[in-house]
RNA sequence: GGGCGGAUAGCUCAGCUGGUUAGAGCGCCUCGCUUACACCGAGGAGGUCGCGGGUUCGAUCCCUGCUCCGCCCA
C-alpha cells in the first residue's frame, strides 16, 4: 500500500471516469427537476486564476450536491471573446513585427485573431478539467458563435427600434492608445502626485479670480469659471466675465452646486470638453464645448501652433510655462489625487467628447430594481443587495460603442440618403428607400453588451429551443463582487426585458482572494498565485475544499497556504482511515468482510449510537450550509466530524471490540457503524473533495461507478431516537472524562506502557461503579488500569465530567490535588455567576423560561460536581462504594 | 464627497436571528515512531472580542460616537 494519498495518480483516473460516464452532461428530456448554473464566461485566451478557481470550485460543489439530490444539473460553460484584451495582444505582436493593424487590414487582422483563439482557446477548459469541474462541455458556448451573434443583433435592433439605443456626442473615458471609449467600470484608478497650479485670471473691471487645476493645458478649452452658490468670496463676481489668457476667450463666471468651496481657491475652471464634472456643469449652463485634445491624445489647437500637435502631458508643462511668463501662474503645490488608467493597457485616460452609441438605462433598470426589492432575486451575502440597488437607482446611460476592430460590429447601416437603421442579417439595401449604397457603422459593441445576454443566449434564444424551455431561467449565479455592475446587473436587466423572467434567483458573491499581505493580486504586481501550481503541490481536493471553506463567508480573504495544506492532510486522513484502517485492518483487504447487514438496533452499543448521533448532526449542518450558501459551515463541520469524532474517537473506541473476535454481534455492530459512517461522510464530502472521496468510496461496499450516482445522505430515525440521544450524552461525558484523566497522567509525567502506575475507579453521580462496558471503554482510552476500588489510606485525585467522575491514583506519587483544585475553581466561578443571575428577579421574570431553566440546570450540575470533587479532595473517599 | 465592509489567540479566520466555560487551522511548548495515518497521536500555554458611551435582567453580537484599515461609486 502507498504510504500516503497520491493525488497525482488518482486525479487523472477520476477525471477520465467522469468524462466517460458523462457526469456533467445534462439530458434535456430528463424528468428530474432541472438545476442550472450559467458559468460566468472567462476570457477565451486567458488562464485560470485564483478568482476563477475560487468561484468555479464553489459552483462545481453546488452542482455535485444537486446531482446527488436528484436534480438534472446543467452547468453551462463558455468563453468570452474579450475584445480589448485580445486586440491588445495582437497589436503587441504586430508591433514586435514592426507593423500596425492598419497595415494588415481588417480581414488579415481577423485571421490573426482566429489563429490566436485557435492556439489558446482550449487552454482554460483544460485547466478547469484539472480542477475536476463537471461542466456540460458539450454545450459550451462562445460569445462569437453564429447563434450568439444573432441574439446580440436582435437585442440591439429591438432596443434601437424602441428608441432605447441612441447615438450622440457625450463625454467618455477615452483611451488614446486603444483609440476607444472605455466604460466607467473599466477604469483603473491610481494615486498620483501632480502639481496643482493656481491660475489668476483677469476679470472685467480690473478684478481677478484664481482657479486651481492639475491640468492647465485644458484651459485652452475652458468656457466658464464656476463658484459655489453662496460663497461670500465670489458673490460679487457672479455674472461678470473672465478673459482667458492665451486664447483671449471671454467666458462667464457663475454659480454651480457641483463646486467644492474648500478645494483649491473655491473657484473652478470649467472645461466641458475634457472633464466629466465640467461636462455636467456645462450642460446645466449651456456652455459651449470645445475639444482641444484629439483622439490620439495630442493637442488639437490649430490657432495656437506652439501647442498644436503636442502630446497633452507635454503641453501641460508648456502651457504652464507660458502662463508663468504671462504672470498668470501664481502658485504651484504638490497634490495627491486619483488618475484613471485604462484597465487593459495602463494608459492614462483622457476624458473627451465624442460620438458614441448609448443605451438609455432608466426604463431597463426599473424592473431590475423591483426584482431585488421584492426578494425574487436574492444576493448572498445579503448586503450585496444594497450595493446592487445603490448602483441601479443611480444608473447612468451606458456607452456601448468601442472603437476597436475585434468584436461584434454594431449592426447599424446608413444609406446614401441618410437613413440609419439596425439589422440582424447584413442588409443589401435601405429598408426605407431601397438605396443600395450603404455605410456600415465602424464601431463594435462593448463586450459586456454581449455577455449580458449570457443566461438565455447560451440556450439558443431567441429560438424556442428545448434547452431554453428546460434550462431557463437558471437557478444560481456565482461570481466575484467586482462584476456586480459590469455583468450581474446587466444580465438581470436584459433577462427581464427579453425573456420576461429573472435570469436567476440567487446571486452568490464569493470572497475575493487577496495576496498574503492583504494587497490585491495582480499580474502587474507580480503577486498572483497560480491555482494549477497549488494543485500540483496540494492536490485538487485540497484547493477546492479550501475555496469552499474561505469563499462564502462574505469577507475578503488573505491567501493562506497553510490553510490549503490542512485540507491536503485531511484528504490523506480520509484515505488512511479508509484504506489503512477499514479495508486493510478491519476488512482484511476484502470488501466482503465489511459488507455486513444492518445489525438489530438492540445490539448497538452506546458508542455506536454516539457516532450515529454525530452523523445526524453533520447531515443537518451540511444541508443547512448548502441551503444558505454557507459552504464554509458545511465543510468545517464535515472536517470536524470526520477527523475528530470519527477518526480520533469512534475508531479508537472500537479497536478493542474489533480485536475481540469472540464477540461476533458486537463486532458486527461496530463494523456496520463504521462503514455506514464513513460512507455517509464520503458522500457529504464528495462535492467539496471529489477525487479522494471517489477513491475511498470505491473501496467500500455499495460502491457505484461514481459517487455522483449515489443519493445524497438523509438522516435515519435511528440516528436521533431517544436511546441514541441518551447514548450520545453518556459517551460525550465519558470522552471528556478520558481527556481529564489523560491530562492528569500527563501532568505527572507518567510514561506510556506503564498502565499499572495509574489506577482509576469510574463512578456515576450517585457514587456507584460505572457499568462494565463503560469502564472498559474508558479503560481502553486512558493509559491506566481501571480497578474496582482503591486501597485504604490512599488519597485519589478526583476528576469529573457531567454525571461521571473518576478517582485516580498514581503509584509512587503523592496525590496532587492541583488538577482538582483548578476544576473546583472553575466550577465555583461558574456557580457564583449562575447564582447571581438566578438571584436577580429581573432575570428570572424577564428572560425566557427556557433560558432560566437552562441556568438552573447548569447550576444544579455544577453544584453536584463540586460536591463530588470536594468530597474527593477532602481525602475521605477511599473505596467509597464500600 | 457618497455607499458598503472590517478590527476576535502570535498569524489567517469562524462565531447564523443577543444567554456557550468565546472556537478552528497554522504556529508555539511538553510527551510519544502504540500494527490506519509522524502529511500522525496525546497533553498544554495563549483572548479584559479596537476604544468611549447607550439600550437590556444580560452585549463579541443591537444603537451611537471615535480611532485605524479595506473596497466600491463619484
Amino acid at each position: 500500500m502507498e504510504k500516503h494519498f497520491d493525488w497525482s495518480s488518482v486525479e487523472p483516473k477520476w477525471r477520465e471516469r467522469w468524462r466517460e460516464l458523462g457526469v456533467g452532461h445534462a439530458d434535456v428530456t430528463s424528468t428530474k427537476p432541472p438545476f442550472v448554473i450559467a458559468l460566468p464566461p472567462p476570457n477565451i485566451t486567458g488562464a485560470l486564476h485564483m478568482g476563477h478557481a475560487s468561484t468555479f470550485s464553489i459552483q462545481d460543489t453546488v452542482c455535485r450536491n444537486r446531482r446527488m439530490r436528484g436534480f438534472e444539473v446543467e452547468w453551462c460553460p463558455g468563453t468570452d471573446h474579450a475584445a480589448i484584451a485580445t486586440q491588445n495582444v495582437i497589436e503587441r505582436q504586430l508591433a514586435d513585427e514592426g507593423i500596425t493593424k492598419e497595415d494588415l487590414g481588417r480581414v488579415a487582422f481577423q485571421a490573426r485573431v482566429d489563429a490566436w483563439y485557435e492556439e489558446y482557446g482550449g487552454r482554460i477548459y483544460e485547466q478547469m478539467r484539472r480542477m475536476g469541474y463537471t461542466c456540460d462541455w458539450e454545450r459550451s458556448r462562445f460569445t462569437l458563435d453564429d447563434q450568439y451573434v444573432r441574439a446580440i443583433r436582435l437585442v440591439f435592433k429591438t432596443l434601437f427600434d424602441e428608441g432605447l439605443i441612441y447615438r450622440g456626442p457625450r463625454i467618455v473615458n477615452w483611451c488614446p492608445r486603444c483609440r476607444s471609449a472605455i466604460s466607467d467600470e473599466e477604469i483603473d484608478w491610481q494615486e498620483h502626485t501632480d502639481p496643482l497650479y493656481y491660475l489668476k485670471y483677469p476679470v472685467e473691471g480690473g478684478l481677478s479670480i484664481t482657479v486651481a487645476t492639475v491640468r492647465p493645458e485644458t484651459m485652452l478649452g475652458d468656457t466658464g469659471v464656476a463658484v459655489a452658490p453662496g460663497d461670500p468670496r465670489y458673490a460679487a463676481l457672479i455674472g461678470k466675465h473672465v478673459t482667458l489668457p492665451l486664447t483671449w476667450r471671454v467666458v462667464p463666471i457663475f454659480a454651480d452646486g457641483a463646486v467644492r468651496p474648500e478645494f483649491g481657491t473655491g473657484a473652478l475652471k470649467v472645461t466641458p470638453g475634457h472633464d466629466p464634472t465640467d461636462y455636467e456643469i456645462g450642460v446645466r449652463h449651456s456652455l459651449p464645448i470645445i475639444n482641444v485634445i484629439a483622439l490620439d491624445g495630442t493637442m488639437d489647437v490649430p490657432s495656437l501652433p506652439q501647442f498644436h500637435g503636442m502630446p497633452a502631458e507635454q503641453a501641460r508643462t508648456a502651457v504652464a510655462a507660458a502662463l508663468r511668463d504671462l504672470g498668470v501662474l501664481v502658485k504651484e503645490e504638490p497634490y495627491l489625487h486619483e488618475v484613471g488608467h485604462c484597465d487593459r493597457c495602463g494608459t492614462i485616460l483622457e476624458p473627451l467628447v465624442s460620438e458614441q452609441w448609448w443605451v438609455h438605462m432608466a426604463s431597463l433598470a426599473a424592473p431590475g430594481i423591483g426584482a431585488a426589492e421584492s426578494g425574487e432575486i436574492v444576493f448572498h451575502p445579503a448586503r450585496y443587495t444594497d450595493v446592487y440597488l445603490q448602483w441601479m437607482r443611480n444608473i447612468k446611460d451606458w456607452c456601448i460603442s468601442r472603437q476597436i476592430w475585434l468584436g461584434h460590429a454594431i449592426p447599424v447601416s446608413t444609406c446614401a440618403n441618410g437613413h440609419r437603421f439596425a439589422w440582424i442579417e447584413p442588409p443589401q439595401q435601405c429598408p426605407d428607400c431601397g438605396n443600395g449604397a450603404l455605410t456600415n457603422d465602424p464601431d463594435v459593441l462593448d463586450t459586456w453588451f454581449s455577455s449580458g445576454l449570457w443566461p438565455f443566449a447560451i440556450f439558443g434564444w431567441p429560438e424556442h429551443t428545448e434547452d431554453l424551455e428546460r434550462f431557463y431561467p437558471t437557478d444560481v449565479l456565482a461570481t466575484d463582487r467586482g462584476i456586480i455592475f459590469l455583468w450581474v446587473a446587466r444580465m438581470i436587466m436584459t433577462g427581464i426585458k427579453f425573456t420576461g423572467r429573472n435570469p436567476f434567483n440567487d446571486v452568490l458573491i464569493t470572497s475575493t482572494i487577496q495576496a498574503a499581505d492583504g494587497s490585491r493580486m495582480s499580474k502587474s504586481k507580480g503577486n498572483v498565485i497560480d491555482p494549477l501550481d497549488l494543485i500540483d503541490r496540494f492536490g485538487a481536493d485540497a484547493v477546492r475544499a479550501w475555496a469552499a471553506a474561505v469563499g462564502t463567508s462574505g469577507q475578503d480573504m488573505r491567501f493562506d497556504e497553510d490553510r490549503i495544506a490542512s485540507y491536503q492532510r485531511f484528504a490523506n486522513k480520509l484515505w488512511q482511515v479508509t484504506n489503512g484502517f477499514l479495508v486493510a485492518k478491519v476488512g482484511k483487504g476484502s470488501v466482503a468482510d465489511l459488507d455486513v447487514h444492518p445489525p438489530r438496533p438492540e445490539t448497538l452499543r452506546p458508542e455506536d449510537r454516539w457516532m450515529l448521533a454525530e452523523l445526524a448532526a453533520v447531515v443537518r449542518e451540511c444541508d443547512a450550509g448548502f441551503d444558505a450558501f454557507r459552504f464554509h459551515d458545511a465543510v468545517e463541520h464535515l472536517y470536524d466530524t470526520a477527523w475528530h469524532s470519527f477518526c480520533d474517537w469512534y475508531v479508537e473506541i472500537i479497536k478493542l471490540r474489533l480485536a475481540d473476535v469472540g464477540d461476533h454481534e458486537s463486532r458486527r455492530a461496530a463494523v456496520w457503524t463504521a462503514v455506514t459512517t464513513l460512507d455517509v461522510l464520503l458522500r457529504l464530502l464528495h462535492p467539496f473533495m471529489p477525487f479522494v472521496t471517489e477513491e475511498c468510496a470505491q473501496q467500500l461496499p455499495n460502491a457505484a461507478p461514481t459517487l455522483q450516482q449515489r443519493a445524497w445522505p438523509e438522516e435515519d430515525p435511528l440516528w436521533s431516537d431517544a436511546e441514541t440521544t441518551a447514548a450520545h450524552h453518556q459517551i460525550s461525558e465519558a470522552i471528556e472524562l478520558v481527556q481529564r484523566i489523560r491530562a492528569l497522567g500527563h501532568s505527572h509525567r507518567v510514561p506510556r506502557g506503564t498502565r499499572d502506575r495509574i489506577r482509576v475507579v469510574v463512578r456515576t453521580a450517585d457514587g456507584a461503579m460505572a457499568s462494565r462496558q463503560l469502564t472498559s471503554l474508558i479503560g481502553g482510552l486512558v493509559p491506566a488500569s481501571v480497578v474496582d476500588g482503591h486501597e485504604r489510606g490512599v488519597d485519589p485525585v478526583v476528576v469529573v465530567s457531567g454525571r461521571l467522575h473518576a478517582e485516580v491514583v498514581i503509584a509512587d506519587t503523592a496525590a496532587d490535588a492541583s488538577a482538582t483544585a483548578r476544576q473546583i475553581g472553575l466550577l465555583e466561578a461558574n456557580v457564583s455567576r449562575l447564582q447571581a443571575q438566578l438571584a436577580n428577579p429581573a432575570f428570572v421574570n424577564g428572560a425566557p423560561a427556557q433560558v432560566v431553566d437552562e441556568s438552573r440546570r447548569r447550576l444544579a450540575e455544577a453544584l453536584a460536581q463540586l460536591d463530588v470533587l470536594r468530597r474527593g479532595a477532602s481525602g475521605g473517599s477511599t473505596d467509597a462504594a464500600g
